[in-house]
DNA sequence: ATCGGGCTGTGAAATTATTCACAGCTTGTG
DNA sequence: CACAAGCTGTGAATAATTTCACAGCCCGAT
Protein backbone atom coordinates (compact mmCIF):
# COMPACT_ATOMS: atom_id res chain seq x y z
CA UNK A 1 0.00 0.00 0.00
CA UNK A 2 1.80 3.31 -1.09
CA UNK A 3 1.73 6.09 0.57
CA UNK A 4 4.99 7.68 0.35
CA UNK A 5 6.08 11.05 -1.62
CA UNK A 6 4.01 13.99 -0.10
CA UNK A 7 5.85 16.18 -2.32
CA UNK A 8 2.80 17.39 -4.03
CA UNK A 9 1.55 20.71 -2.98
CA UNK A 10 -1.55 20.02 -1.01
CA UNK A 11 -4.30 22.65 -0.95
CA UNK A 12 -5.93 24.02 2.35
CA UNK A 13 -9.45 22.79 1.25
CA UNK A 14 -8.10 19.15 0.45
CA UNK A 15 -6.64 19.05 3.83
CA UNK A 16 -9.89 19.90 5.59
CA UNK A 17 -11.78 17.59 3.31
CA UNK A 18 -9.62 14.60 4.03
CA UNK A 19 -10.18 15.32 7.91
CA UNK A 20 -13.99 15.18 7.05
CA UNK A 21 -13.61 12.06 4.61
CA UNK A 22 -11.94 10.35 7.41
CA UNK A 23 -14.42 10.96 10.22
CA UNK A 24 -17.46 9.89 8.12
CA UNK A 25 -15.31 6.95 7.23
CA UNK A 26 -14.93 5.75 10.55
CA UNK A 27 -18.07 6.09 10.98
CA UNK A 28 -18.92 3.91 8.29
CA UNK A 29 -16.35 1.38 9.72
CA UNK A 30 -18.45 1.03 13.09
CA UNK A 31 -21.28 -0.09 10.39
CA UNK A 32 -18.84 -2.66 9.31
CA UNK A 33 -19.12 -1.73 6.13
CA UNK A 34 -16.06 -2.60 4.51
CA UNK A 35 -15.42 -0.51 0.85
CA UNK A 36 -17.19 2.69 -0.67
CA UNK A 37 -17.10 4.03 -3.56
CA UNK A 38 -15.89 7.64 -4.67
CA UNK A 39 -19.72 8.45 -5.29
CA UNK A 40 -20.69 7.03 -1.75
CA UNK A 41 -18.21 9.20 -0.04
CA UNK A 42 -19.08 12.21 -1.82
CA UNK A 43 -22.83 11.32 -1.16
CA UNK A 44 -22.30 11.60 2.52
CA UNK A 45 -19.90 14.16 2.62
CA UNK A 46 -21.24 16.50 0.23
CA UNK A 47 -19.29 16.64 -2.55
CA UNK A 48 -18.91 15.31 -5.62
CA UNK A 49 -17.32 11.90 -6.68
CA UNK A 50 -14.56 13.43 -8.60
CA UNK A 51 -13.58 15.24 -5.76
CA UNK A 52 -13.30 12.95 -3.67
CA UNK A 53 -11.29 10.69 -6.10
CA UNK A 54 -8.78 13.45 -6.18
CA UNK A 55 -8.92 14.56 -2.51
CA UNK A 56 -7.97 10.74 -2.41
CA UNK A 57 -5.12 10.81 -4.99
CA UNK A 58 -3.30 13.57 -2.20
CA UNK A 59 -3.00 10.48 0.16
CA UNK A 60 -1.31 8.43 -2.26
CA UNK A 61 -3.79 5.15 -1.65
CA UNK A 62 -5.42 3.43 -4.67
CA UNK A 63 -9.17 1.72 -4.59
CA UNK A 64 -10.10 -0.56 -7.16
CA UNK A 65 -12.36 0.11 -10.08
CA UNK A 66 -14.87 -2.82 -9.12
CA UNK A 67 -14.30 -2.97 -5.08
CA UNK A 68 -14.01 0.69 -4.27
CA UNK A 69 -12.17 1.75 -1.15
CA UNK A 70 -11.55 -0.11 1.35
CA UNK A 71 -12.49 1.95 4.28
CA UNK A 72 -9.89 0.38 6.87
CA UNK A 73 -7.08 1.18 4.67
CA UNK A 74 -8.54 4.57 3.64
CA UNK A 75 -9.00 5.16 6.75
CA UNK A 76 -5.03 4.71 7.18
CA UNK A 77 -3.32 6.22 4.46
CA UNK A 78 -5.66 9.51 5.86
CA UNK A 79 -4.15 9.11 8.99
CA UNK A 80 0.23 8.40 7.51
CA UNK A 81 -0.74 11.57 5.47
CA UNK A 82 -2.07 13.87 7.86
CA UNK A 83 -1.07 12.58 11.19
CA UNK A 84 2.00 13.41 12.78
CA UNK A 85 3.72 10.32 13.79
CA UNK A 86 4.26 10.77 17.17
CA UNK A 87 1.05 11.90 19.03
CA UNK A 88 0.47 15.72 19.72
CA UNK A 89 -0.28 17.58 22.59
CA UNK A 90 -2.33 20.70 22.14
CA UNK A 91 -2.30 23.59 24.87
CA UNK A 92 -5.68 25.69 25.11
CA UNK A 93 -5.40 29.23 26.55
CA UNK A 94 -8.51 30.80 27.95
CA UNK A 95 -10.62 28.78 30.25
CA UNK A 96 -13.80 31.43 29.51
CA UNK A 97 -17.26 29.68 29.08
CA UNK A 98 -15.71 28.62 25.84
CA UNK A 99 -12.51 27.52 26.41
CA UNK A 100 -14.16 25.11 29.14
CA UNK A 101 -16.73 23.93 25.70
CA UNK A 102 -13.94 23.60 23.87
CA UNK A 103 -12.18 21.68 26.24
CA UNK A 104 -15.11 19.26 26.72
CA UNK A 105 -15.53 19.03 23.40
CA UNK A 106 -11.91 17.45 22.27
CA UNK A 107 -12.14 15.72 25.86
CA UNK A 108 -11.49 12.06 24.41
CA UNK A 109 -11.64 12.52 20.52
CA UNK A 110 -8.81 11.50 18.42
CA UNK A 111 -5.55 10.44 20.49
CA UNK A 112 -3.55 11.65 17.99
CA UNK A 113 -3.99 15.65 19.24
CA UNK A 114 -5.79 16.01 22.74
CA UNK A 115 -5.24 18.87 25.08
CA UNK A 116 -2.56 18.62 27.07
CA UNK A 117 -2.30 21.94 29.06
CA UNK A 118 -4.52 24.78 29.94
CA UNK A 119 -3.55 28.29 30.67
CA UNK A 120 -5.62 31.31 32.51
CA UNK A 121 -5.04 34.61 34.09
CA UNK A 122 -7.67 33.63 36.46
CA UNK A 123 -6.15 32.70 39.91
CA UNK A 124 -9.42 30.81 40.67
CA UNK A 125 -8.62 28.51 38.01
CA UNK A 126 -4.54 28.42 38.24
CA UNK A 127 -3.81 25.17 39.61
CA UNK A 128 -6.96 23.36 39.53
CA UNK A 129 -8.08 20.47 37.50
CA UNK A 130 -10.63 21.13 34.62
CA UNK A 131 -12.55 18.67 32.67
CA UNK A 132 -9.44 16.39 33.70
CA UNK A 133 -6.56 19.02 32.51
CA UNK A 134 -4.47 21.04 34.77
CA UNK A 135 -4.79 24.44 34.54
CA UNK A 136 -1.47 26.79 34.44
CA UNK A 137 -0.82 30.76 35.71
CA UNK A 138 -0.17 32.20 31.54
CA UNK A 139 3.23 32.93 33.13
CA UNK A 140 4.25 29.38 33.32
CA UNK A 141 3.44 29.08 29.46
CA UNK A 142 6.89 28.68 28.16
CA UNK A 143 8.12 26.23 30.70
CA UNK A 144 5.12 24.05 30.15
CA UNK A 145 5.05 24.68 26.12
CA UNK A 146 8.36 23.11 26.32
CA UNK A 147 8.21 20.78 28.78
CA UNK A 148 5.52 18.59 27.03
CA UNK A 149 6.92 19.42 23.22
CA UNK A 150 3.55 21.38 22.55
CA UNK A 151 3.37 22.99 19.48
CA UNK A 152 -0.05 23.61 18.98
CA UNK A 153 -2.45 26.04 20.82
CA UNK A 154 -6.50 26.87 20.93
CA UNK A 155 -6.87 30.78 21.84
CA UNK A 156 -10.18 31.18 23.51
CA UNK A 157 -9.48 34.48 25.38
CA UNK A 158 -11.55 37.61 24.94
CA UNK A 159 -10.51 39.74 21.84
CA UNK A 160 -8.38 42.45 23.96
CA UNK A 161 -6.02 39.52 25.01
CA UNK A 162 -5.84 37.85 21.25
CA UNK A 163 -2.83 39.53 19.88
CA UNK A 164 -1.05 39.55 23.09
CA UNK A 165 -1.67 35.69 24.26
CA UNK A 166 -0.52 34.51 20.41
CA UNK A 167 2.83 37.05 21.08
CA UNK A 168 3.46 34.67 23.93
CA UNK A 169 2.71 31.61 22.00
CA UNK A 170 5.00 31.88 19.28
CA UNK A 171 7.75 33.47 21.66
CA UNK A 172 6.89 30.07 23.16
CA UNK A 173 7.61 28.33 19.82
CA UNK A 174 3.80 27.43 18.95
CA UNK A 175 4.20 26.55 15.25
CA UNK A 176 0.10 26.54 14.80
CA UNK A 177 -2.72 28.33 16.31
CA UNK A 178 -6.11 27.74 16.48
CA UNK A 179 -7.86 30.97 17.21
CA UNK A 180 -11.61 32.16 18.36
CA UNK A 181 -10.94 35.14 19.14
CA UNK A 182 -12.76 37.85 16.79
CA UNK A 183 -9.66 39.56 15.65
CA UNK A 184 -7.05 38.68 13.00
CA UNK A 185 -3.45 37.81 14.15
CA UNK A 186 -0.51 38.99 13.28
CA UNK A 187 2.09 35.89 13.81
CA UNK A 188 5.58 35.24 12.26
CA UNK A 189 4.78 33.59 8.77
CA UNK A 190 5.80 30.36 9.51
CA UNK A 191 3.24 30.02 12.36
CA UNK A 192 0.00 28.62 11.08
CA UNK A 193 -3.19 29.95 11.94
CA UNK A 194 -6.52 28.89 11.29
CA UNK A 195 -9.49 31.61 12.71
CA UNK A 196 -12.90 30.06 13.50
CA UNK A 197 -14.80 33.29 13.68
CA UNK A 198 -18.43 32.63 14.85
CA UNK A 199 -19.95 36.15 14.20
CA UNK A 200 -17.99 36.07 10.93
CA UNK A 201 -19.66 32.48 9.98
CA UNK A 202 -23.58 33.53 11.53
CA UNK A 203 -23.82 36.18 9.59
CA UNK A 204 -23.23 34.70 6.31
CA UNK A 205 -25.85 32.56 6.65
CA UNK A 206 -27.89 35.39 7.92
CA UNK A 207 -27.61 36.71 4.03
CA UNK A 208 -27.25 33.65 2.57
CA UNK A 209 -30.56 32.55 4.12
CA UNK A 210 -31.63 35.66 2.94
CA UNK A 211 -31.12 35.39 -0.60
CA UNK A 212 -32.71 31.79 -0.91
CA UNK A 213 -29.58 31.16 -2.74
CA UNK A 214 -29.49 27.53 -3.21
CA UNK A 215 -26.56 25.79 -1.23
CA UNK A 216 -23.71 23.22 -2.71
CA UNK A 217 -24.34 20.10 -2.67
CA UNK A 218 -23.97 16.88 -4.54
CA UNK A 219 -26.53 16.91 -7.66
CA UNK A 220 -28.33 13.60 -8.87
CA UNK B 1 -25.29 57.68 -1.40
CA UNK B 2 -25.93 55.09 -3.35
CA UNK B 3 -25.43 51.00 -2.60
CA UNK B 4 -28.79 50.22 -4.39
CA UNK B 5 -28.38 47.10 -6.95
CA UNK B 6 -27.40 44.10 -4.99
CA UNK B 7 -27.66 42.35 -8.20
CA UNK B 8 -24.76 41.12 -8.84
CA UNK B 9 -23.87 37.10 -7.39
CA UNK B 10 -21.41 38.06 -4.46
CA UNK B 11 -19.26 35.35 -3.58
CA UNK B 12 -19.33 33.47 0.02
CA UNK B 13 -15.64 34.59 0.36
CA UNK B 14 -16.70 38.11 -0.33
CA UNK B 15 -19.41 37.94 2.08
CA UNK B 16 -17.24 36.20 5.11
CA UNK B 17 -14.68 39.61 4.47
CA UNK B 18 -17.10 42.07 4.58
CA UNK B 19 -18.16 40.71 7.97
CA UNK B 20 -14.74 40.93 8.87
CA UNK B 21 -14.10 44.48 7.63
CA UNK B 22 -16.86 45.37 9.27
CA UNK B 23 -15.90 44.72 12.60
CA UNK B 24 -12.32 46.12 12.33
CA UNK B 25 -13.95 49.27 10.61
CA UNK B 26 -16.19 49.24 14.01
CA UNK B 27 -13.26 49.18 16.10
CA UNK B 28 -11.04 52.06 14.15
CA UNK B 29 -14.28 54.11 14.50
CA UNK B 30 -14.10 53.75 18.24
CA UNK B 31 -10.43 55.06 17.98
CA UNK B 32 -12.12 57.67 16.30
CA UNK B 33 -10.16 57.18 12.96
CA UNK B 34 -12.39 58.85 10.13
CA UNK B 35 -11.02 57.15 6.98
CA UNK B 36 -9.30 54.07 5.64
CA UNK B 37 -6.97 53.42 2.51
CA UNK B 38 -7.54 50.06 1.33
CA UNK B 39 -4.11 49.08 2.02
CA UNK B 40 -4.53 49.96 5.41
CA UNK B 41 -7.71 48.11 5.74
CA UNK B 42 -5.72 45.12 4.61
CA UNK B 43 -3.05 45.09 6.61
CA UNK B 44 -5.59 45.07 9.70
CA UNK B 45 -7.56 42.20 7.94
CA UNK B 46 -4.24 40.25 6.91
CA UNK B 47 -5.33 40.62 2.43
CA UNK B 48 -4.54 42.33 0.32
CA UNK B 49 -5.32 45.81 -1.06
CA UNK B 50 -6.77 45.15 -4.24
CA UNK B 51 -9.01 42.59 -2.45
CA UNK B 52 -10.24 45.10 -0.10
CA UNK B 53 -11.07 47.10 -2.38
CA UNK B 54 -13.15 44.57 -5.26
CA UNK B 55 -15.19 43.52 -1.75
CA UNK B 56 -16.19 46.98 -0.78
CA UNK B 57 -17.06 47.68 -4.43
CA UNK B 58 -19.59 44.57 -4.02
CA UNK B 59 -21.50 47.16 -1.13
CA UNK B 60 -21.63 49.77 -3.74
CA UNK B 61 -19.66 52.16 -1.94
CA UNK B 62 -16.95 54.72 -3.09
CA UNK B 63 -14.39 55.81 -1.53
CA UNK B 64 -12.06 59.10 -2.79
CA UNK B 65 -9.03 58.69 -3.97
CA UNK B 66 -7.33 61.48 -1.72
CA UNK B 67 -9.14 60.85 1.64
CA UNK B 68 -10.13 56.53 0.84
CA UNK B 69 -13.14 55.16 1.98
CA UNK B 70 -14.91 56.95 5.18
CA UNK B 71 -15.11 54.90 8.06
CA UNK B 72 -18.98 55.81 9.95
CA UNK B 73 -20.14 55.86 6.08
CA UNK B 74 -18.57 52.25 4.83
CA UNK B 75 -19.77 50.53 8.07
CA UNK B 76 -23.19 51.70 7.26
CA UNK B 77 -22.95 50.51 3.88
CA UNK B 78 -21.21 47.25 4.29
CA UNK B 79 -24.58 47.38 6.77
CA UNK B 80 -27.35 48.13 4.27
CA UNK B 81 -25.56 45.26 1.88
CA UNK B 82 -25.44 42.58 4.75
CA UNK B 83 -28.17 42.94 6.93
CA UNK B 84 -31.45 41.96 6.91
CA UNK B 85 -33.75 45.83 6.85
CA UNK B 86 -35.10 44.75 10.45
CA UNK B 87 -33.49 42.64 13.12
CA UNK B 88 -33.68 38.77 13.01
CA UNK B 89 -33.63 36.41 15.63
CA UNK B 90 -32.12 33.42 15.63
CA UNK B 91 -32.60 30.04 17.63
CA UNK B 92 -30.49 28.24 19.39
CA UNK B 93 -30.50 24.25 19.72
CA UNK B 94 -28.44 22.40 22.53
CA UNK B 95 -27.28 24.08 25.93
CA UNK B 96 -24.63 21.65 26.49
CA UNK B 97 -21.63 23.23 27.49
CA UNK B 98 -21.38 24.58 23.95
CA UNK B 99 -24.85 25.96 23.38
CA UNK B 100 -23.77 27.51 27.00
CA UNK B 101 -20.78 29.16 25.50
CA UNK B 102 -22.14 30.02 21.85
CA UNK B 103 -25.18 31.49 24.17
CA UNK B 104 -23.08 33.82 26.13
CA UNK B 105 -20.59 34.38 23.08
CA UNK B 106 -23.65 35.99 21.02
CA UNK B 107 -24.66 37.89 23.98
CA UNK B 108 -24.85 41.85 23.63
CA UNK B 109 -22.95 42.30 19.91
CA UNK B 110 -25.16 42.57 17.32
CA UNK B 111 -28.14 44.03 17.84
CA UNK B 112 -29.13 43.12 14.79
CA UNK B 113 -28.73 39.45 14.95
CA UNK B 114 -29.24 38.26 18.63
CA UNK B 115 -30.37 34.67 20.25
CA UNK B 116 -33.82 35.16 21.58
CA UNK B 117 -35.04 31.39 22.22
CA UNK B 118 -33.04 28.24 23.24
CA UNK B 119 -33.91 24.69 23.26
CA UNK B 120 -32.98 21.51 24.95
CA UNK B 121 -34.15 17.87 25.66
CA UNK B 122 -32.77 18.02 29.10
CA UNK B 123 -35.98 18.13 31.43
CA UNK B 124 -33.63 20.45 33.94
CA UNK B 125 -33.02 23.03 31.43
CA UNK B 126 -36.45 23.57 30.00
CA UNK B 127 -38.50 26.67 30.92
CA UNK B 128 -35.56 28.01 32.92
CA UNK B 129 -33.77 31.69 31.31
CA UNK B 130 -29.79 30.80 30.37
CA UNK B 131 -27.57 33.76 29.85
CA UNK B 132 -30.75 35.72 29.52
CA UNK B 133 -32.74 33.62 27.13
CA UNK B 134 -35.62 31.28 28.18
CA UNK B 135 -35.17 27.78 26.98
CA UNK B 136 -37.92 25.68 25.85
CA UNK B 137 -38.84 22.03 25.05
CA UNK B 138 -38.03 20.49 21.33
CA UNK B 139 -41.46 20.29 21.00
CA UNK B 140 -41.86 24.13 20.97
CA UNK B 141 -40.03 24.71 18.20
CA UNK B 142 -42.24 25.09 15.62
CA UNK B 143 -44.27 26.98 17.92
CA UNK B 144 -41.92 29.17 18.75
CA UNK B 145 -40.16 29.90 15.96
CA UNK B 146 -43.11 30.82 14.25
CA UNK B 147 -44.42 33.16 16.63
CA UNK B 148 -40.69 35.10 16.83
CA UNK B 149 -40.77 34.66 13.58
CA UNK B 150 -37.45 33.11 14.03
CA UNK B 151 -35.49 31.97 10.43
CA UNK B 152 -32.63 31.52 11.73
CA UNK B 153 -30.86 28.57 13.80
CA UNK B 154 -27.60 27.17 15.80
CA UNK B 155 -27.12 23.46 16.08
CA UNK B 156 -25.04 22.92 18.93
CA UNK B 157 -26.02 19.38 19.74
CA UNK B 158 -23.86 15.68 19.62
CA UNK B 159 -23.14 14.48 16.39
CA UNK B 160 -25.48 11.58 16.72
CA UNK B 161 -28.97 14.34 16.83
CA UNK B 162 -28.02 16.74 14.50
CA UNK B 163 -29.22 15.30 11.69
CA UNK B 164 -32.70 15.52 13.69
CA UNK B 165 -32.19 18.70 14.86
CA UNK B 166 -31.89 20.34 11.09
CA UNK B 167 -34.70 18.45 10.30
CA UNK B 168 -37.25 19.91 12.68
CA UNK B 169 -35.59 22.90 12.12
CA UNK B 170 -36.34 23.10 8.29
CA UNK B 171 -39.77 21.81 9.21
CA UNK B 172 -40.42 24.75 11.54
CA UNK B 173 -39.35 27.34 8.27
CA UNK B 174 -35.62 27.49 9.07
CA UNK B 175 -34.28 28.73 6.12
CA UNK B 176 -30.28 29.13 7.32
CA UNK B 177 -28.76 26.78 9.96
CA UNK B 178 -25.33 27.15 11.68
CA UNK B 179 -23.74 23.61 12.13
CA UNK B 180 -21.39 22.89 15.16
CA UNK B 181 -21.94 19.26 14.81
CA UNK B 182 -19.52 17.37 13.27
CA UNK B 183 -21.74 15.98 10.32
CA UNK B 184 -22.77 16.70 6.98
CA UNK B 185 -26.66 17.55 7.14
CA UNK B 186 -28.93 16.62 4.74
CA UNK B 187 -31.28 19.88 4.41
CA UNK B 188 -33.58 21.42 1.48
CA UNK B 189 -31.20 23.04 -1.37
CA UNK B 190 -32.79 26.19 0.02
CA UNK B 191 -31.77 26.19 3.31
CA UNK B 192 -28.52 27.63 3.56
CA UNK B 193 -26.24 25.52 5.98
CA UNK B 194 -23.11 26.84 7.36
CA UNK B 195 -20.07 24.41 9.32
CA UNK B 196 -17.79 24.99 11.93
CA UNK B 197 -16.05 22.14 12.87
CA UNK B 198 -13.60 22.65 15.51
CA UNK B 199 -12.34 18.92 14.64
CA UNK B 200 -11.42 19.67 11.14
CA UNK B 201 -9.71 22.90 11.66
CA UNK B 202 -7.39 21.66 14.65
CA UNK B 203 -6.49 18.59 12.39
CA UNK B 204 -5.65 21.44 9.39
CA UNK B 205 -3.91 23.20 11.90
CA UNK B 206 -1.65 20.39 13.20
CA UNK B 207 -0.98 19.42 9.60
CA UNK B 208 0.15 22.89 8.37
CA UNK B 209 2.07 23.79 11.44
CA UNK B 210 4.10 20.77 10.69
CA UNK B 211 4.46 21.61 6.98
CA UNK B 212 6.00 24.48 7.55
CA UNK B 213 4.66 26.16 4.85
CA UNK B 214 4.09 30.22 5.65
CA UNK B 215 0.84 31.34 5.77
CA UNK B 216 -1.36 34.05 3.52
CA UNK B 217 -0.89 37.61 4.56
CA UNK B 218 0.04 40.86 2.74
CA UNK B 219 3.37 41.05 1.08
CA UNK B 220 5.09 44.22 1.98
C1' DA C 1 -3.39 77.60 -12.18
C1' DT C 2 -0.67 73.80 -13.08
C1' DC C 3 1.90 69.79 -11.54
C1' DG C 4 2.95 65.54 -9.01
C1' DG C 5 1.92 61.97 -5.95
C1' DG C 6 -0.88 58.60 -4.43
C1' DC C 7 -5.21 56.29 -4.22
C1' DT C 8 -9.59 54.28 -6.19
C1' DG C 9 -12.23 51.39 -9.50
C1' DT C 10 -11.77 47.95 -12.65
C1' DG C 11 -10.62 45.40 -17.16
C1' DA C 12 -7.47 41.81 -18.01
C1' DA C 13 -4.10 38.34 -16.63
C1' DA C 14 -2.74 34.92 -13.51
C1' DT C 15 -3.59 31.60 -10.37
C1' DT C 16 -6.24 28.17 -7.93
C1' DA C 17 -9.96 24.95 -7.53
C1' DT C 18 -13.43 22.10 -9.50
C1' DT C 19 -15.58 19.36 -12.91
C1' DC C 20 -15.62 16.81 -17.22
C1' DA C 21 -14.76 12.94 -19.66
C1' DC C 22 -12.51 9.00 -20.90
C1' DA C 23 -8.77 5.24 -21.07
C1' DG C 24 -7.87 1.29 -18.58
C1' DC C 25 -9.09 -2.16 -15.19
C1' DT C 26 -11.53 -5.68 -12.90
C1' DT C 27 -15.11 -8.54 -12.11
C1' DG C 28 -19.51 -10.99 -13.08
C1' DT C 29 -22.01 -13.23 -16.90
C1' DG C 30 -23.50 -16.02 -20.80
C1' DC D 1 -13.37 -16.80 -23.14
C1' DA D 2 -15.36 -12.62 -24.96
C1' DC D 3 -18.33 -9.09 -23.42
C1' DA D 4 -20.83 -5.61 -20.71
C1' DA D 5 -21.02 -2.77 -16.81
C1' DG D 6 -19.24 0.31 -13.76
C1' DC D 7 -15.55 2.17 -11.27
C1' DT D 8 -10.85 4.51 -10.61
C1' DG D 9 -7.06 7.76 -11.86
C1' DT D 10 -6.12 11.64 -14.29
C1' DG D 11 -5.19 14.99 -18.39
C1' DA D 12 -7.70 18.63 -20.06
C1' DA D 13 -11.42 22.00 -19.80
C1' DT D 14 -13.90 25.03 -17.10
C1' DA D 15 -15.06 27.95 -13.35
C1' DA D 16 -13.93 30.74 -9.47
C1' DT D 17 -10.94 33.75 -7.16
C1' DT D 18 -7.13 36.67 -6.68
C1' DT D 19 -3.74 39.74 -8.30
C1' DC D 20 -1.79 42.94 -11.63
C1' DA D 21 -1.59 47.16 -13.54
C1' DC D 22 -3.20 51.32 -15.07
C1' DA D 23 -6.56 55.18 -16.37
C1' DG D 24 -8.68 58.71 -14.01
C1' DC D 25 -9.29 61.59 -10.23
C1' DC D 26 -8.46 64.51 -6.28
C1' DC D 27 -5.77 67.29 -3.42
C1' DG D 28 -1.89 69.84 -1.75
C1' DA D 29 2.05 72.23 -3.12
C1' DT D 30 4.20 75.07 -5.99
Amino acid sequence: MGRGNQTEDISEKTIGRLSLYRRLLNRLQDAHVESVFSHELAGVAGGTAAQVRRDIMATGYTGSPSRGYQVAELIESIGDFLDAPQPEGVALVGLGNLGRAIMAYFKGRRAKLAIVAAFDVDPNKINRTIHGCRCYAMSDLRQVAQQEGVRLAIIAVPAGQAQAVADELTAAGIRGLLNFAPVPLRTPRDVYVEDIDMTMSLEKVAYFARQARPNRREGK
